[in-house]
DNA sequence: TAAGTTATGTCTAGGTCTTGTCGAGCTATC
DNA sequence: GATAGCTCGACAAGACCTAGACATAACTTA
């Protein structure tokens, strides 16, 4: 039904917006659509024609060239289209959908050198924080899910979070500063080892400028006020997903009695619980710590 | 699919910010790109070569001169990228234990960022064998000694292993390959946390082309057991150099006992040992790990 | 420190290629 | 005969090509 030859030059020049002119042309010098023809010569197009016509159209418009990708399989023409919308108007984040099933797929198979190539590709035609958001934070959820779910072993959730390290560490140095008045030390307080959240964070901050000190997971308190003061930092940073709300109020606030006041502390990620009665900061969504540093 | 050549030059400009002067200069002085031509001579890229020129416009973007950059492979470029700005251009051969000194002093100062500027200079200019044996390895260990002799902190010691799991991590990309006949897995033992040695033998066999799958530390055996009939990997190895001799041996038996006869186990650390009467292979020095890589 | 050299992006000039559009002349259908 | 379609050839605007000149900045050397 959907492949039936049924539509002829004229409406699908209606239907493209491309002029018959136009159409036959593409169709001599380029092959870009070959329809089947009636007895007396007349063309006749399929819905999927029509289809591929309109993606044609759609990329000629945004700059590419027809002779380029008149025969480009319609796969590649779909993924072009979606990897170039309309420059001006939208931001590319129309494929990171695709790449997050992608990169999901890639792992899944223990393939951690394709996650790698995918990732590493979005990131650089992405904006860092989208592609914080829409990429490498849905791509850990939905990780943790599936491991939950029992659809994914914990080889598969080390395997995620080791390229994730490494995408994120790599994307952090991307941004030097010398910048001596802002110092962030990130970290995560002792037996907190989850780390992730604590690198997202810190490649957030220094993207803004910040000079980032990131010591890693499961610090004890002590050490990270050690830290602080040393390198006299302005901020300090500290990420908690797993940690019980008992420990992570003691954790704080041995770590605030140990810090001068000039020092902010903001505390970000699912269990992120501080004292009452504290100068702490909670911070949960990315947006909002975001915001935070760059004021 | 996406390695046809299909973008004319002036989409590249747009999709890569260069001018299509510049594109031209660059493929004609530095042949930073070599893109196919149409029969007419016009230049045809693929979607590898706009990956490429994008990383050097963001290397050319931080510093780096598109003279020195323009010749090296993607690997080394994404590398670059991923590790700092600053170019790379001192021969640093027998200044290596001037690096050790200069990396510890940055490190007792929780300068993270000079430490890492430092490294990464000296690990491209460094044969990686060389690196990891004369740099590495011993900046480890005397950190370790003087975190012993109450000279450094945990903090500093979290700060070092920090900056070197992020070089090792950046400089194992550094060896793309798709071998698929020569697969290994790289963990760490339930309850081993210490990563680094793991990190130190996985760069090493992605540097002999193996095709490597790191999955971080302290995996239950049964994990790792999966990984490697699931990715149908040849060879096994681990890194122990925290865990008692007990916890040690119970892991590599119940590894062991779960793998077909066809998987090499090749264990490497301080604290290695295995059961007797196994099949598995002790090797606590990193030069003939390399052999044994090599083999 | 001054002067020369190198590295690199931009511009111009003159020619070729690409591509959308048009018109002429012909055919089939209603 | 009006309408829609077909093929072929022509054309103009703009995209691209090569080669070389230039300006500027960074680095060397005297």
């Amino acid at each position: 039904m959907a492949d039936e030859a049924k539509y002829r030059v004229g409406m699908v020049s209606k239907m493209t917006g491309l002029s018959t002119h136009t159409l036959r042309m593409w169709e001599k010098r380029y092959a870009a659509v070959l329809p089947k023809r009636t007895e007396a010569g007349g063309r006749l197009y399929t819905d999927a024609d029509v289809e591929r016509l309109r993606l044609l159209h759609k990329l000629v418009g945004s700059g590419h060239s027809i002779g380029g990708i008149a025969k480009l399989p319609d796969g590649d023409l779909r993924h072009m289209a979606a990897a170039f919308p309309a420059p001006s108007t939208q931001p590319a984040l129309r494929h990171l959908p695709e790449v997050r099933e992608r990169v999901l797929a890639a792992i899944e198979h223990l393939r951690t050198d394709e996650a790698e190539q995918i990732l590493s590709r979005a990131a650089l035609s992405t904006e860092p924080t989208d592609f914080l958001k829409e990429v490498v934070g849905p791509i850990l959820v939905e990780v943790g899910d599936r491991w939950e779910r029992g659809e994914l072993r914990i080889a598969h959730e080390h395997a995620c979070s080791t390229v994730m390290r490494g995408l994120l560490f790599s994307l952090m140095r991307l941004y030097p500063t010398n910048d001596a008045r802002r110092r962030v030390v990130v970290a995560t307080p002792a037996k907190e080892d989850h780390e992730l959240g604590a690198l997202m964070v810190a490649m957030l901050a220094a993207m803004h400028g910040w000079n980032v000190l990131y010591l890693g997971p499961n610090l004890p308190a002590k050490e990270i006020a050690y830290a602080v003061t040393d390198t006299d930092a302005q901020l300090l940073m500290l990420s908690i997903t797993n940690l019980k709300p008992k420990d992570s109020e003691r954790e704080i606030a041995a770590i605030e009695s140990a810090l001068s006041e000039r020092v902010r502390i903001l505390v970000g990620g699912r269990a992120a619980t501080a004292p009452r009665d504290s100068r702490v900061q909670i911070q949960q969504d990315l947006a909002l710590v975001e915001a935070a540093l760059s004021g």
